[in-house]
DNA sequence: GTGCCCAACGGTACCGGTAACGGAAGCAAC
DNA sequence: GTTGCTTCCGTTACCGGTACCGTTGGGCAC
């Protein structure tokens, strides 16, 4: 009956008192290296584990740090966690995750349950959380980092780049390559406002350039492979002319890549295909696409550094660590991409 | 100071006592409905936010199932943790995640301190634990579900499927297509003790088919698309007369076909490709490759439901709800099998 | 021996909730 | 009026740790 073991009963049976086990549990001072010894040796006898649930209570903080994302079918958003799992490792600060399937109820009550667990800090996706979600976000006395989004004003901290810039960036960079015949597919753009911002990028972008007619195909289904697939097919057959298409992300690019090939079209010199996101399959593809790479490990990586941070500097002096509002951009989008 | 507010503040604004705002915020019985509403209204004026640390430690559980995954980049767990998410949301129980990077030690400390916590249930990937992992498992009275593989000695709760069986499967398809010269490319199968498992039922099968040879390019490395057009590449440099290569994965296999279809080998009839886990990429891909179908997302499913339904068991009777070892084999690695 | 200091340990009061039980008020049946 | 049953709410005692402050005792200087 280990799980019933409390600190306690290791206490009685050293002969000491919970409060000399708990130090000498935790290797705080003023304990004697013997009873340490002794403590653990019994403690490991016992098999006692500790309590967390018990010890946040008790000094009203916890380890935890919650992760808000909206997908885990992405691998954008894997990347990022295991970011931020590489980041936070060996600080004694431990992730806990929460999906929100892009569904803005379920992200309120997910951001106040993990708050209701009081974390060390919070990260979520997007700058675009609807009210209520917001004003707990900015209620909360701990860091909240938003992420993968700078197009906005940010609740706290804010760490990512500028999506509207890299769909513009990716206009610019087609532009460049002699291609006037624009086209644009994409997916779930209702949910996915990040999306949606970079479409608005390209398009201010090609405006700026005189191409007002940017024929698209769009639809409201989480994106995959098939679906570049059959939308760059329904696009063609509308508009055979295109001399490039942009895509939400690359998994519809490389649909649309594999349905060139079946059909003959030759890319890039008929037809460029441009992406998003730079995944690691774009480099192997049989025909290069544009994408354009983002460092999602590093937005991962750089949102949890800014987090410990926030605790270190809490930790030493007395300002309540404040919001500030920080944004930091990890990449530069027009930088960021892989042209053909 | 929103994060101030306790329950006995809303209490005494409220003009109750602790216990009956308690009983008004969780929606118990015996209040009366204008207590209730008089007393979340205040809690919502005052921005009340519960503290499940408190509510934890004193009804001495929590609503979070622990889930252990090796790696978050294998799109593959990400499917599986989708899964999980699916079957508990509305429940009331909260997964949070945890990531070892196949490294044993690392699993052992993340499994301590998941069950510090005091967790609802236990979701760990595989059911190749050491020692004190698995002692850890015996140990807690929490319900743990091994998952993804059914090779083994289960600790208490299993869904999964047989890897060897996969492994052997896709041998015994290649032999009925009339295949026998064959090969493996594999990643960092020190580690990844599944698909270890499955080039072990891939050999013996074909050992029992009277194939001893199996050439194979090898690489501890995490598997990647680059990854397979690399070690196909080398395989097929020493040993260009095989008619067919089994990878370890998907992604392997289809930097395989990227390589052949470079190089001018024709996919499927020359060479057949096969790799594992039935990425939907796989279906739009320029050429076709073997895979087998691994209903990953129904392992989350499942395994989260095993966990619920234990709970709902323990809470209705008597019986301390036992470790009780069961296998639950969520598909039949043989007919999962996407021939060519 | 006295005074002083510091290392090592113990007592107490919490942290913010909840389970269990008790008790007052209101109403029906006798 | 008494009994008996609900309905609704309060009191008490925790849950398992930790912070804070106090206490003890042994070593050292003088």
């Amino acid at each position: 009956m280990h799980s019933k073991v409390t600190l306690a009963d290791v206490a009685a049976a050293a002969g000491v008192s919970k409060m000399t086990a708990s130090r000498a549990m935790r290797g705080a001072k003023d304990v004697s290296p013997k009873t340490v010894e002794r403590v653990r040796k019994i403690a490991a006898d016992l098999g006692y584990m500790g309590n967390y649930v018990a010890a946040s209570l008790a000094n009203n903080r916890t380890d935890l740090i919650g992760v808000v994302v909206p997908s885990l079918s992405n691998i954008v958003f894997s990347e990022v966690m295991s970011g931020i799992e590489d980041a936070i490792a060996g600080s004694g600060l431990q992730p806990f995750f929460g999906v929100t399937g892009y569904d803005p109820e379920r992200e309120y009550q997910l951001v106040r349950k993990m708050l209701s667990w009081r974390p060390a800090g919070l990260i979520v996706t997007g700058l675009d959380q609807d009210n209520q979600t917001r004003e707990l976000l900015s209620a909360t006395s701990a860091p909240v980092v938003q992420i993968m989004d700078t197009d906005g004003d940010p609740v706290d901290l804010c760490v990512g780049f500028s999506q509207t810039a890299a769909g513009a960036g990716m206009a610019e960079m087609l532009l460049t390559e002699g291609r006037r015949r624009f086209g644009y597919v994409g997916c779930a753009l209702d949910r996915d406002t990040r999306a949606a911002k970079r479409y608005l990028g390209y398009k201010a972008a090609l405006q700026s350039a005189g191409i007002t007619r940017v024929p698209e195909a769009v639809r409201n289904a989480r994106s995959s492979v098939a679906d570049g697939k059959a939308l760059t097919a329904d696009l063609l057959t509308q508009h055979p002319d295109l001399d490039v298409i942009y895509y939400s992300n690359d998994d519809l690019a490389i649909g649309g890549l594999f349905h060139c090939m079946e059909i003959g079209i030759s890319v890039p010199e008929r037809l460029i295909l441009a992406g998003f996101n730079g995944l690691d399959l774009t480099a192997s593809l049989p025909a290069p696409i544009a994408t354009t790479r983002t460092s999602r490990r590093n937005i991962g990586i750089e949102a949890a550094k800014s987090i410990l941070k926030r605790h270190a500097s809490a930790g030493s002096s007395a300002p309540p660590a404040l919001k500030t509002v920080e944004i930091q951009h990890v990449m530069d989008a027009r930088q960021s991409i892989t042209s053909i």
